[in-house]
DNA sequence: GTGAAAGCGCTAACAT
DNA sequence: ATGTTAGCGCTTTCAC
């Protein structure tokens, strides 16, 4: 196949110590023998092979990720984030897309720990007790992201999502609506659906703002269609709404396009305000008012959380990201 | 750390030889032994060490991936299909994201030849002599996703992008459009830039249009921001554009937006065609009409031929990929 | 059907 | 300053 450091040794008339000296910067060998090792490594084109290297050092300098099917600029961002802090580490990322329903997780968990990753990031899917048994089993660091865990003490990268949304229906009630509505995602969802149907109705409650079933919509996703499909509902079950909490940035694209198709004008007779601030959130027309994620930070702190577990050992707190509103187009202040 | 197959071994009372046997699936024991050794792996919790399996067997059943900062949706895609492909073969994937620039191309490169991937898919990205030097003088296979190589023989997976731009105007055209404009993206960009404008113009000339300077804003990138900036030179310059080729679909997101905050009324008073068939090209308003080129399936089809490299060590030959026209709603037959 | 032992490419004592 | 050697956890001859 390649080269070995026995190859480079032979050639350059030194042990294979000296040789694994030079490349790993100990100390230990002439300036003299420095230099011919490197020029013999040059000519032969050596590449030293982390496989052999992670067998003794019991260190792959790899990290998984596990993903489920999602918004594919939320999975980018996020990635992105992890892929820098590992990059700034020394350390790469194995990707796992998980399907949404979940069972192809256990065999990519069982995989990343085959290869013996340094740690995981597990993101945006519940932490089911078996993944977690099994992970802890194995004695590899995990973090989460974009999801925490009540059952379990595992670190966790995460905006608050009840006040992230309590903070969106405020936004909307501090322009003057009143009359407003939520499309929410999936309620059954313990991480992202309730809690963001939580926070917007504190926030209506605290307002004396009454708020009832007719104000939300209840889709089964996060997605484009649930939008689509969404805005009708709400307006049947609503008619007065002038203003809509979206929970996520597609089903508030899914609005836009719904309330356009219907002739409703956004935002002069429906304000509408989004969750994420994905990229295309600036894209749409009129832009996304929305709540922005820090998601490429998110995705940076939970990398260097694990690397701060290799390091020390111990479980590191969690992390609560800020959200902000991102102010673009799509609400309208009510007279 | 973690169990080891001599403590599979010594458990289970036979040696690690039995166990290896047992492991692989190979012949040379009793049913008895293996319910033997089995029970033990699962009282452990034994999960084998590939790291180690890999030092041996010279194959890591890891593939790297090489990606440029892109827009979001069409890495997302192109990912899971070079995934998917992966894992049906018990591989798993390591994503590098290079910066545009390139300088951290060559980084990545060394990166994944120490960690001896199997193979690596190089996607849209000029590869230059450097790069295949280094990777051909290490002997791992590589192939190029959504870009070609004149000068070096690499297999690869993509459209024919002047075929593709030749449907896109001709389209236009064939719906009775005779002020056809184009933005371009970059034209230097020798893979996907030149070949849409020669498309492009050559579709022009077929049908006998005039195609000049001013029919083509050429933009420095692909994006939002470029559509956003050309739209109005391209007005300038040809006012009497009825209809505009956007070489990508970020680029007509950016049309489309422009023609909005302008009053221009997409399709009635200007059509758009875009090119990718992102997610998001669907979302927009009005959905946009575009070419579609089967990006997952470029993913899977790339991964394949890595595949197919391994075990033929054979090149296999390159790939074009059907492109279609998916026709939604912003483009409009002129009377 | 099963075991002993060599060795994959490297690092880390331990010598010298 | 440099070399020798024992593994890391596994697969794979080669014996029996």
């Amino acid at each position: 196949m390649s080269y070995t450091i026995k190859d480079v040794a032979k050639e350059a008339n030194v042990s294979i110590a000296t040789v694994s000296r030079i490349l790993n910067g100990q100390a230990g060998y002439s300036e003299k023998t420095k230099i011919k090792v490197m020029k013999v490594i040059e000519e032969l084109g050596y590449s030293p092979n982390a496989v052999a290297r992670g067998l003794i050092n019991k260190r792959t300098h790899t990290i998984g990720v596990l993903f489920p099917k999602l918004s594919s600029s939320l999975v980018t961002d996020l990635l992105d984030g992890i892929e820098k802090a590992a990059n700034d580490n020394g350390s790469s990322v194995i990707v796992c897309h998980t399907e949404s329903n979940g069972k192809k997780t256990m065999n990519y968990l069982q995989l990343l720990i085959e290869k013996r990753v340094d740690g995981i990031v597990f993101a945006s899917e519940v932490l089911k007790e078996e993944y977690y048994q099994y992970v802890k089993k194995a004695k590899v660091p995990i973090v989460l992201l974009s999801t925490e865990s009540y059952a379990f003490p595992v670190p966790y990268v995460k905006v608050n999502d009840f006040h992230a949304a309590y903070t969106a229906a405020k936004y909307l009630i501090d322009k003057g609506h009143t009359e407003i509505g939520m499309i929410s995602g999936n309620k059954e969802d313990i991480v992202a659906g309730k809690p963001r149907i939580d926070g917007f109705r504190k926030a209506m409650a605290d307002s004396r703002i009454v708020c009832e079933e007719r104000n939300i919509v209840n889709s089964s996703g996060f997605g484009f269609r649930d939008g689509i499909v969404g805005l009708p509902k709400l307006i049947e079950q609503f008619p007065s709404v002038t203003a809509i909490f979206a929970a996520s940035d597609e089903i508030a694209m899914g609005v836009l396009s719904s309330a356009y198709q219907q002739g409703i004008k956004v935002p002069e007779e429906l304000s509408v305000i989004g969750f994420d601030n994905l990229d295309l959130a600036e894209m749409t027309i009129p832009p996304l008012t929305t709540i922005g994620q820090p998601l490429v930070k998110m995705g940076e702190v939970a990398a260097q959380i694990l690397f701060k577990i290799f390091e020390t050992g111990e479980i590191p707190e969690s992390r609560i990201m800020p959200h902000k509103v991102v102010e673009r187009l799509s609400v309208k202040e009510r007279a």
